[in-house]
DNA sequence: GCTAAGATC
């Protein structure tokens, strides 16, 4: 059979499994060395006792426990109970004592006197624990046993970089703690503190963090602080990480943990002044790797090839395919659907239910990943199995359990900024060596698996690089900057980060911050910038917003500001794309797409629409869920606007400047983002930058507007701006003077149309009666 | 002729 023999082409080659790696693991030199005896024997519950008194104030079990000076066993008797150690009232569940049972199976439990060890003697301690290991759940416990932060009416504080985590993990934990959650152990994400005045152990989004370091710089409601997945070097961990390395000389009783998967832990050491570390293996089980012999042409159809032979002749077992966006991911189910209904009638293949997985998919649809696998069509029969084609959400973000077959071309989509000419687009690249790791150790879930990879041994070996860039060097940094400068930190340049950003990508961020008024020529926080930075907010629209009061529309740019920070609002199915279309038309404002995007804000909040918003929302092809998040960002920033009192008001609306007031104040913050039609007629130039760009074919605008702001530059099959909208040109050289300063922009034709607004300009002021401008 | 995913007092 040809699928069989196409199998065979990939060669064969065994992983090493986790457990194995560990014990050969350089970095678990520590390990095996030294004084670990010394603790073993503990401490007896009567010396326990003899220590200081209990941080509660109650003795009623555990034994007293130092600060800083306790042991495992002494914790292990505190948990015991038959009280629960941080609520001495309460007796402990048998739902708690089941799961207790369960947490000093983890491979962290076996390492936990060496840990308190460690933890006690340092101030930062960089962490490595592999999938399964149970670091994120019973790192932070274990620190709650030892640094008691209730008795200094402080917290621990562990960052995770998704919502979801902070929000899950918290609620397992209080779980394990056998406390209500948002009590004792609790979650703070945007949107939702999940928190109380008793939390001593509290799960955050990194952002969050960030955000409270900003009024907070020395983060003193925290007695510890816990970055879980560093590895991952988000921005908001990478500022955090520099931050702190500034915190912790300035506060010597906070401790700091660095949890990373192991890849690059020596990196974090060395940045932390050689930190102690201490590694844990993970538990997962072995997958088999297997490589193309030769590179593949097209890697989606390499792709759709390997999964058919998968089902064609692999024992059961369920597969996961990654691809890098939504189109190619519905375009391969469909093809992957009709050719395995071939197989079921010519070759009686089993069953294959085929399931996308994307970020902007509804969440009803996403949970459908998570049904069982169909059964054979007859007892005895072929094994039937899903098949879920994933973009890299699957990589980190959900954990799918039961797949056994992945296949990984390669490649996902990713953030890319060039500095010279100001854009940051997503671009189809190689995945790093850890990316491939990551998605091969998905088909190790539930049992041994196997992943295929769709390039050669000689390629991941050469080609691929160790890490992704960080995302600090693939981002544009204004609001960084702005976020820098709101934490006190004055010297940009010797602020010390993992990894230091271009010089250019810095200057561009201040250039770009200096424009928009936020910082002086100095370089200093204006007053502008810091009521910008009080929003959580790219900074033109916080600018844009800050400023929309002068143009009357508050209100009006309030709603389009939020419509901006979320999802696009418009859905288009592949299925429906006429009518779609249609339905957008209702709402089209033939001015631009920010005004469009206004008028379907406006209807989704009328009266007839909020009847049944979600039928409404369907029938005018519309995302429900991006009109709800809209509208709870848009209270957030109601909140901020009220509290640093800037204005809401509005035009009316029978008031014919009701569009073109909201235009002006466009221009007020996107006024660096501005294109003019050339005069072939077709394309459009950006001002400045002068980059050659196209209108994207999702806008209402015709090709008739000269002058356009745009929202985004995307940089896909062409250059597009997308979310345009007509201005005019008199407006950017009134409404930003010093951007517009025609005498610097070089010789053509944006130089030479602009010249002549002025002059047009100068003569009517000229001509006009002093009093009547 | 449209292409990620995660985050923000």
């Amino acid at each position: 059979m040809a699928a069989e023999q196409q199998t065979s082409r990939f060669k064969r080659r065994k992983m090493v499994p986790a457990d194995d790696v560990d014990r050969k693991n350089p970095y678990l030199a520590h390990m095996y060395n030294d004084n670990e005896s010394q603790h073993d024997s503990g401490v007896s519950l009567s010396d326990a006792a003899s220590l200081n008194g209990h941080p509660n104030g109650n003795g009623s079990n555990g034994s007293a426990m130092k600060r800083h000076a306790t042991t495992m066993k002494q914790a292990q008797t505190a948990e015991d109970g038959p009280h629960n150690y941080f609520k001495p009232a309460a007796q402990l569940s048998d739902r708690y004592f089941g799961i207790l049972k369960t947490r000093r199976g983890l491979p962290v439990h076996a390492q936990r006197q060496e840990f308190l060890d460690m933890y006690q003697k340092t101030q930062i301690l960089v962490f490595v624990g592999e999938t399964g290991s149970g670091k994120t759940t019973q790192i932070p416990q274990f620190v709650l046993f030892d640094d008691l932060p209730q008795s200094q009416a402080k917290m621990v504080a562990c960052t995770q970089p998704r919502r979801v985590a902070a929000m899950s993990v918290a609620q397992r934990v209080a779980q394990e703690m056998d406390v209500t959650l948002g009590e004792e152990v609790g979650y703070s994400i945007r949107f939702e503190d999940m928190t109380s005045p008793k939390t001593i152990l509290k799960y955050m989004t990194d952002g969050m963090l960030l955000r409270e370091a900003m009024n907070d710089h020395n983060l003193t409601r925290y007695s510890t602080i816990i970055l879980d997945e560093a590895h991952e070097r988000t921005l908001a961990t990478d500022i955090l990480m520099g931050l702190l390395k500034e915190v912790v000389t300035r506060r010597p009783d906070l401790k700091l943990i660095i949890m990373s998967a192991t890849l690059d832990a020596q990196k974090f050491q060395k940045y932390f002044m050689n930190a102690p570390l201490l590694a844990v293996p993970g538990r997962t089980h072995p997958v088999e790797i297997f490589y193309t012999p030769e590179p593949e042409r097209d890697y989606v159809e390499a792709a759709l090839r390997t999964v058919l032979q998968i089902h064609a002749t692999e024992p059961e077992g369920d597969i996961l395919l990654f691809l890098t966006g939504e189109e190619e991911i519905e375009d391969a189910c469909r093809k992957i659907r009709l050719e395995s209904d071939d197989m079921i009638r010519e070759a009686d293949a089993g069953p294959l239910e085929v399931y996308p997985l994307y970020g902007s998919l509804p969440p009803a649809q996403q949970q459908k990943i998570f049904s069982a696998a169909p059964a054979p069509f007859k007892t005895g029969g072929r094994p039937g199995r899903k098949c879920i084609v994933s973009t890299n959400i699957a990589e980190t973000s959900l954990t799918i359990d039961g797949i056994v077959y992945v296949v990984d071309p390669g490649f996902s989509k990713q953030k890319v900024y060039n500095p010279r000419i100001r854009v940051e687009s997503l671009l189809v690249s190689p995945i790093s060596k850890a990316s491939a790791q990551q998605r091969a150790g998905r088909a190790g879930r539930t049992r041994p698996g196997k992943c295929f990879r769709l390039y050669t041994e000689g390629a991941f070996k050469k080609e691929l690089i160790d890490q992704s860039y960080p995302e600090i060097l693939r981002s544009n940094l204004a609001s960084t900057v702005l976020e820098l400068k709101k934490l006190g930190i004055d010297d940009l340049v010797h602020f010390d980060l993992m990894d230091p950003p271009a010089p250019e990508t810095l200057m561009r961020a201040l250039e770009e911050l200096n424009y928009l008024a936020c910082l002086d020529d100095e370089g200093e926080l204006t007053a502008l910038g810091k009521l910008a930075s009080d929003f959580p907010l790219d900074p033109a629209l916080a600018v844009m917003l800050i400023s929309s009061p002068e143009f009357y529309c508050s209100n009006e740019i309030l709603s389009l500001t939020s419509l901006l920070s979320v999802p696009q609002v418009f859905v288009r199915p592949a299925a429906a794309r006429k009518r779609a279309d249609e339905m957008k038309e209702l709402f089209t404002h033939t001015d631009g797409d920010h005004l469009t995007m206004l008028n379907v804000y406006h209807a989704f909040k009328s009266p007839s629409a909020q009847d049944n918003p979600k039928q409404w929302c369907h029938d005018h092809f519309l995302s429900y869920r991006a009109l709800q998040q809209a509208d709870n960002v848009r209270l957030q920033l109601k909140r901020i606007m009220e509290r640093e009192e800037v204005e809401l008001v509005s035009t009316p609306f029978e008031d014919k400047k009701y569009y073109e007031n909201i235009r002006r104040a466009l221009v007020a913050g996107f006024f660096m983002q501005v294109a003019k039609r050339e005069s072939s007629g077709k394309t459009y130039v950006t001002v400045k930058d002068e980059q050659s760009v196209l209108l994207h074919p999702s806008t209402v605008l015709g090709q008739d507007s000269e002058w356009v702001v745009y929202n985004e530059f995307v940089l896909t099959s062409k250059n597009y701006i997308r979310t345009v909208t007509a201005v005019k040109p008199e407006w950017l050289l009134e409404i930003s003077p010093t951007y517009y300063n025609v005498e610097e922009f070089r010789k053509g034709e944006v130089k030479s149309s602009l010249m002549k607004v002025r002059d047009r300009a100068n003569r009517r002021a000229a001509v006009a009666p002093a009093g009547r401008r």
